[in-house]
Parts: C-alpha cells; sequence; structure tokens
RNA sequence: GACCCCGUCGUCUAGCCAGGAUAGGACUCAGGCCUUUCGAGCCUGUAGCACGGGUUCAAAUCCCGUCGGGGUCGCCA
C-alpha cells in the first residue's frame, strides 16, 4: 500500500517554529517512502481561520521546499462530516442534543502502537459522549480529523505530542465509522528555553519572521531536523535531500526539544560561508531591497561587499547593521571607538592620505603595501594606524580586514572619510 | 486533580532495543593562538548518564520505585 500522510494546520495563526517542524517530518517520511504527502486546511472555525494566515502558510512550506500532492480544505467538506455523523445516529452510535450530534461511546481499554513511543496504553477516557457535529452543523476536530484520514487514504498521522491525548477518541471513532486505523507516530514537542511550550515571546514567531531576519531556508531545515533527530554520525550539516535517502521515523527521538537561537544563527552562519558568492549576492540583494534597506546598488559593488562580510555574519540582517557604512556614508563614530579617537593623529592620517592618493590601482595588495610604508615611516606600529582608520572608514572598532575594506569603498570614498576623521580631530582640539 | 508522554554536559544529541574500555560530537561559555580589530578562523578546556533499589562478574543500557519536567482534559484545532 501506498504511503500518504499529511500536515493539517489551522489557518488561525501563522506557521510557527513548531509545525513547520511536524510538517517537515511528515514529508519526509512520505518522500523516503515514495509516498504521497496531503496538505489539509482545518478550517472548520470560520470566525478564527483567516486567508492571510493561509496565504502565509502556504508560502512558508513552499519556502522551505515542503511540496504537497494533494490539497483539501475541510471548510469545502462539511457535507461529508454531516453524512457521516448521521450514519453513526442511523446505527445508534450518536444522537441528537441541543442541535448538535453526540458520539456515545463506552470505556474500554485502548492501545495504540505508536512509530516513535511503542505501544501507549489508555486505561480509562474521562468522558463517555463526544460533540461530533456542533450546533452550526460543523464538525468537531477530532470527527473531521478521523474522516479526512480515513476519506483521504492516510496509512501514517505524524504529528505533535500534544495529540497522544486526542488519539484513544479518535480510535473509537475509526471502529464506529468502519474505517482501517492508520499508524500513528507522535513527534515531541518543541520547548521553550524555559520551559513548556514554545511561547509568542519566545521561538512561536511566524516562520516569515525567521526569513525577515535573514535565515537560510536550507539553515532552518537542518535546524529543525536536528531537534529530536540525527543522522548518527556526529554530522551536524545536513540538506534535505541526504536527510531523505537516510529518514526513518524510528530514530525520531522521544524527549521535548529546546529551541536554541545560539544554534540556528551558528547553522546559519555555517550555509552563508558555504554559499557560493554569486548565489549569496542575489539573495542579500533581493533581501535588502525586500527589507527596504535599499532601493537599488549596483550587483559587482554588492557582491564585493557580500564577500566582504560572507564569513562573519550569522543572519543577512546582520549586513543591515554592521555594512552600513558600506551603503551609506552618514554614520556617527560609535561610542566603542572612543578610546582609539583619544589619540590625535591628525597630521599622520594627513600624510597617510598624501600617500594613499598617489596609488594608481587601488588594491588591497597595493594599499597595504602603501599604508605599511607610510606607518614605518611616520615611526607608527602599523597597528596604530589601522585602528584609526578602521574607524575613519566604517565608525566601528570592528570589522572586516582593512585592506579589503578599502578597496571595496574605493580610493576616493576612502580618501573622503579620511579626510573626516582628520577634520574631526581638529575640532575636537580646537 | 485525572489520564498520558518524557528524563545523557546549561542546550541539541550519539550510545540504550541485542549490558562490558577514559560516555563521543555540536552550540554556548572560558582560556590560548593568529593578527590590523573582532562578534571571524584555529587550538585547548569546563561541564552530563535525575535519585534510590534490584538483576548481573559487569548497568547510561534490563526491571521496579521515587522525584522532576511536559502534554491533554472546549460545541478551539
Amino acid at each position: 500500500m501506498k504511503v500518504r500522510t499529511r500536515f493539517a494546520p489551522s489557518p488561525t495563526g501563522f506557521l510557527h517554529i513548531g509545525g513547520a517542524r511536524t510538517c517537515l517530518f511528515s514529508w519526509l517520511y512520505a518522500r523516503k517512502n515514495q509516498g504521497e504527502f496531503i496538505l489539509r486546511i482545518e478550517d472548520t472555525d470560520r470566525e478564527r481561520s483567516q486567508k492571510e494566515y493561509l496565504e502565509e502558510i502556504l508560502e512558508s512550506l513552499a519556502w522551505l521546499g515542503l511540496d504537497w500532492d494533494e490539497i483539501y480544505y475541510q471548510s469545502e467538506r462539511f457535507p461529508i462530516y454531516l453524512e457521516q455523523a448521521e450514519k453513526l445516529i442511523k446505527e445508534g452510535k450518536a444522537y441528537s442534543k441541543n442541535s448538535a450530534i453526540f458520539f456515545k461511546y463506552q470505556f474500554e481499554k485502548i492501545e495504540v502502537d505508536d512509530l516513535i513511543r511503542g505501544k501507549i496504553e489508555f486505561k480509562e477516557l474521562p468522558k463517555e459522549e463526544e460533540v461530533i457535529i456542533k450546533s452550526d452543523k460543523t464538525p468537531t476536530y477530532n470527527f473531521a480529523c478521523v474522516i479526512d484520514d480515513a476519506l483521504m487514504g492516510i496509512t501514517h498521522v505524524i504529528r505533535g505530542e500534544d495529540h497522544i491525548s486526542n488519539t484513544p477518541k479518535q480510535i473509537l471513532l475509526y471502529r464506529a465509522l468502519g474505517f482501517d486505523i492508520p499508524q500513528f507516530a507522535h513527534l515531541p514537542l518543541i520547548l521553550s528555553p524555559q520551559g513548556g511550550r514554545l511561547s509568542k515571546r519566545f521561538g512561536a514567531t511566524s516562520l516569515r519572521e525567521y526569513r525577515k531576519k535573514g535565515y537560510l531556508k536550507e539553515a532552518l531545515v537542518n535546524y529543525l531536523l536536528l531537534l529530536g533527530w540525527s543522522p548518527k554520525d556526529n554530522r551536524e550539516i545536513i540538506s534535505l535531500k541526504e536527510t531523505k535517502e537516510i529518514f526513518d521515523i524510528k530514530d525520531v527521538g522521544k524527549t521535548g526539544a529546546v529551541f536554541s537561537l545560539d544554534k540556528l544563527n551558528w547553522l546559519n552562519s555555517q550555509y552563508i560561508k558555504e554559499k557560493p558568492l554569486e548565489e549569496l549576492t542575489l539573495l542579500v540583494e533581493k533581501y535588502l531591497k525586500e527589507e527596504g534597506f535599499l532601493e537599488s546598488i549596483d550587483r559587482t559593488y554588492l557582491k564585493k561587499v557580500v564577500s566582504l562580510f560572507k564569513d562573519r555574519i550569522a543572519k543577512l540582517e546582520d549586513l543591515k547593521d554592521w555594512a552600513k557604512f558600506c551603503f551609506y556614508d552618514n554614520f556617527e563614530y560609535q561610542e566603542e571607538t572612543k578610546e582609539i579617537l583619544k589619540k590625535n593623529l591628525s597630521k599622520e592620517v594627513r600624510v597617510l592620505i598624501e600617500d594613499l592618493k598617489n596609488i594608481g590601482n587601488f588594491n588591497k595588495e597595493e594599499v597595504e603595501r602603501i599604508f605599511r610604508a607610510t606607518a614605518e615611516n611616520l615611526g607608527l606600529k602599523n597597528r596604530d594606524l589601522v585602528h584609526p582608520a578602521r574607524v575613519a572608514l566604517t565608525g566601528r572598532r570592528v570589522g572586516p580586514g582593512l585592506f579589503e575594506t578599502m578597496e571595496v569603498l574605493g580610493k576616493e570614498e576612502v580618501l573622503k572619510r579620511l579626510g573626516w576623521l582628520v577634520k574631526y580631530w581638529e575640532e575636537e582640539n580646537a
């Protein structure tokens, strides 16, 4: 029998890390087994379901590369649920009350053989009846879920651990309706650093937010993969494609995993580092434009800027801060540079400016040669001139290598900014 | 409270099912090196089998209990 799995988000909120990971594992199981992956939009709550959320969910899944073979909307299937409920009434398994329909069941021990957790036994259920059709004629979650999973031929229900306690109720419904019971796999939850569910404040932000901060999809997927699953060979960097070959649902762990932004950042920095410059530049261009940081930019120049920073940023967002001096010259010298600026080297920097003026080909090798010679002639240690020069060009104490930075900015800009520093000192000491 | 799930460094994990060497890796952190700076790179280090009992020549691994954490108990999904 062909494997069919599904992801069933409710468009009553944005897709967040937890949902994305559930989807990822469900998708992986289908793809690993040459099966099919179904997306089911659980939009039975018409009040709370919003088109905006739906769009965001679809967009985020597509972004991550999780494609689906079929898509269904529960809001289009109300007659099906009603029909099944009436069938239960006819068979005496359900009854109408207060214009709702209740499923009546009797206590029995239920065993579930979970693919991740093994045998789970439920000794008792808290109730003996369950609403299946609400008084507005829309189905309740458990009812619609069972009918759809059965009718859509879902063979493996892969979902979050928070659904474990729904499982016995659902099994009772499968039996009453005469459907085959699928295999279940309950994924551990993603926890916040305080323990407990991911909160709005931490981690439960939408996937869109992560994209806006400049996380690469590869890094995000990689991180999600590592939360509860491992390739077992000490690899940390692994692609979706590689995972698709070796993934086994049985290898998924049982323990809740605390979300770590530190590790995500590290992974993201690794992916940024490894991404080909050309490709990364296009990504950065698109990103900075979307963010409204730049309107247009010369791609050749941007490529140089990207090469300057790609090894030292954790996310594309960092560029807005660290590389701002490459796009704008209206920065101020940061507080952290005060110590460096204390020493007035206006005379020396004037000499430096004159020496740099004479360079024909303003590349980093040539700049470094002249720079070092100037420092030596002035009786300065190289670093004594490097530090203020960096402040002059970037406004900061730390940054990429000075000579590379100079080459990227170009002669004219470098001379201009060095001149500003001279002026700054002169005014400070006037 | 009831039912259910889970417990290896601060965090993510390998090892557990098929018991045997100094419990391995990654992030973070600390220190060092490099050096023109560093939030980059390289190296080193700190840190863990929740606890108690049992089985066994031998327990992170098997069994029981305790404690701890989490989830669910809606005409939400």
